[in-house]
DNA sequence: ATGTTATATGAACAAACGTTCAGAACCAAG
DNA sequence: CTTGGTTCTGAACGTTTGTTCATATAACAT
């Protein structure tokens, strides 16, 4: 049933939240227009402005979120010994990736589309998170659990690797996400020639 | 000048695609008009349509051509033991792929704003291309050159990683491109325990 | 019950969209 | 100089876009 005017709810946000975040993954930013998300939601286009000052905001909040949450759920740096540490890092990587296939996909792919304030407070946020793998290759390197000839190559090397594996696991697969997750490790840990 | 009305040109179909190839990278398919198009080569709009069915058929064919181009440029199959395929294959890969960055860019990015024929088709194509990396790795480990211990996976760990390269390496950088080939040889060695 | 506040509608706005097409401008061939 | 075939302009089409706003409704506090 389609809701009725002047409604209180108190979950309007959230789903267009959900709402944007689906759409924005299925057909990209700019293709989603704001009566889709409404009518999603069960609204007309114009209450969306009554949570959202405009679609670009809209775009941020979602990306911005995301960041944040994966800078709040790294796991702690200085815990343990850097091949422990690389370890983590690599399973929690594909594991909280793996539970948000749309928020991950727009962080990658709608960059474009934020004005130039906006894309510099979310490359902020990605430099930090990439700066947490590239401490934990020098801690390494430092040590002798590893050899690397050059850290930052091989942050972006193994981010990329990590994350491409959003682009075809599927947990109904063959495969169990663990199993996926020894793979990757094994591979990671042999890349840096540990 | 403006290009007045009339005139001939048989530069006008290649100016397109370029002009197209570059403003969907910049911005996204859906993001760009075919007014933006038309502007960037100095034609109005409607001229566009002596060259391309749609817009649609004018990402298609900038698709369809980067991936056709990049199996004809693949290097042969069967020329060489696993390890120099291998090697080949990766130094080739990011080569090639930092040739053409807006091509690589829109080939990765816009699958979806494509029709599901058009998909399925490019979607074959990338299919190929992947399928020419299994095959090394597969050959490498029947013949004991190294050790993965899922094919299947490590063509995507191998490609996500090299794909990775263009999202920072810039030939204006500190690093040369054939020390970035280097690097990225000696991690995919170490990554399938070559 | 009454008044206030938050939340929704639904119509409206100008601008931009992809695409079409009649006619103008130009080139090459005879 | 004429004819024929391309290539382009410029206007038009029906839709859709993001956003605004007066108005209506429902819930909550008193």
């Amino acid at each position: 049933m389609a809701r009725t005017t002047g409604s209180h709810s108190g979950i309007t946000g959230p789903k267009i939240r959900t709402a944007a975040l689906e759409l924005f993954a299925k057909q990209g930013f700019a293709a989603v227009s704001m009566r889709q998300i409404a009518s999603e939601v069960g609204v007309q286009a114009g209450a969306l402005y009554n949570y959202t000052p405009d679609k670009q905001s809209l775009l941020f909040d979602l990306m911005q979120s995301h960041m944040t949450e994966l800078l709040g759920a790294l796991p702690d740096e200085d815990a343990a010994q850097p091949l422990e540490m690389l370890e983590q890092f690599v399973r929690f990587h594909i594991a909280f990736h793996h539970e948000r296939p749309e928020a991950v996909f727009i962080a990658y792919m709608e960059l474009r589309n934020l004005t130039p304030e906006n894309f510099a407070l979310i490359e902020d946020l990605r430099g930090q998170y990439e700066n947490r793998l590239q401490n934990i290759l020098i801690a390494g390197q430092t040590s002798g659990a590893w050899n690397v000839k050059d850290a930052k190559i091989a942050t972006f090397a193994v981010i990329a690797m990590l994350t491409g594996v959003n682009t075809w696991f599927r947990s109904e697969g063959r495969l169990s996400l663990s199993e996926v997750q020894d793979q990757y490790w094994q591979m990671v840990r042999s890349a840096v020639g540990g």
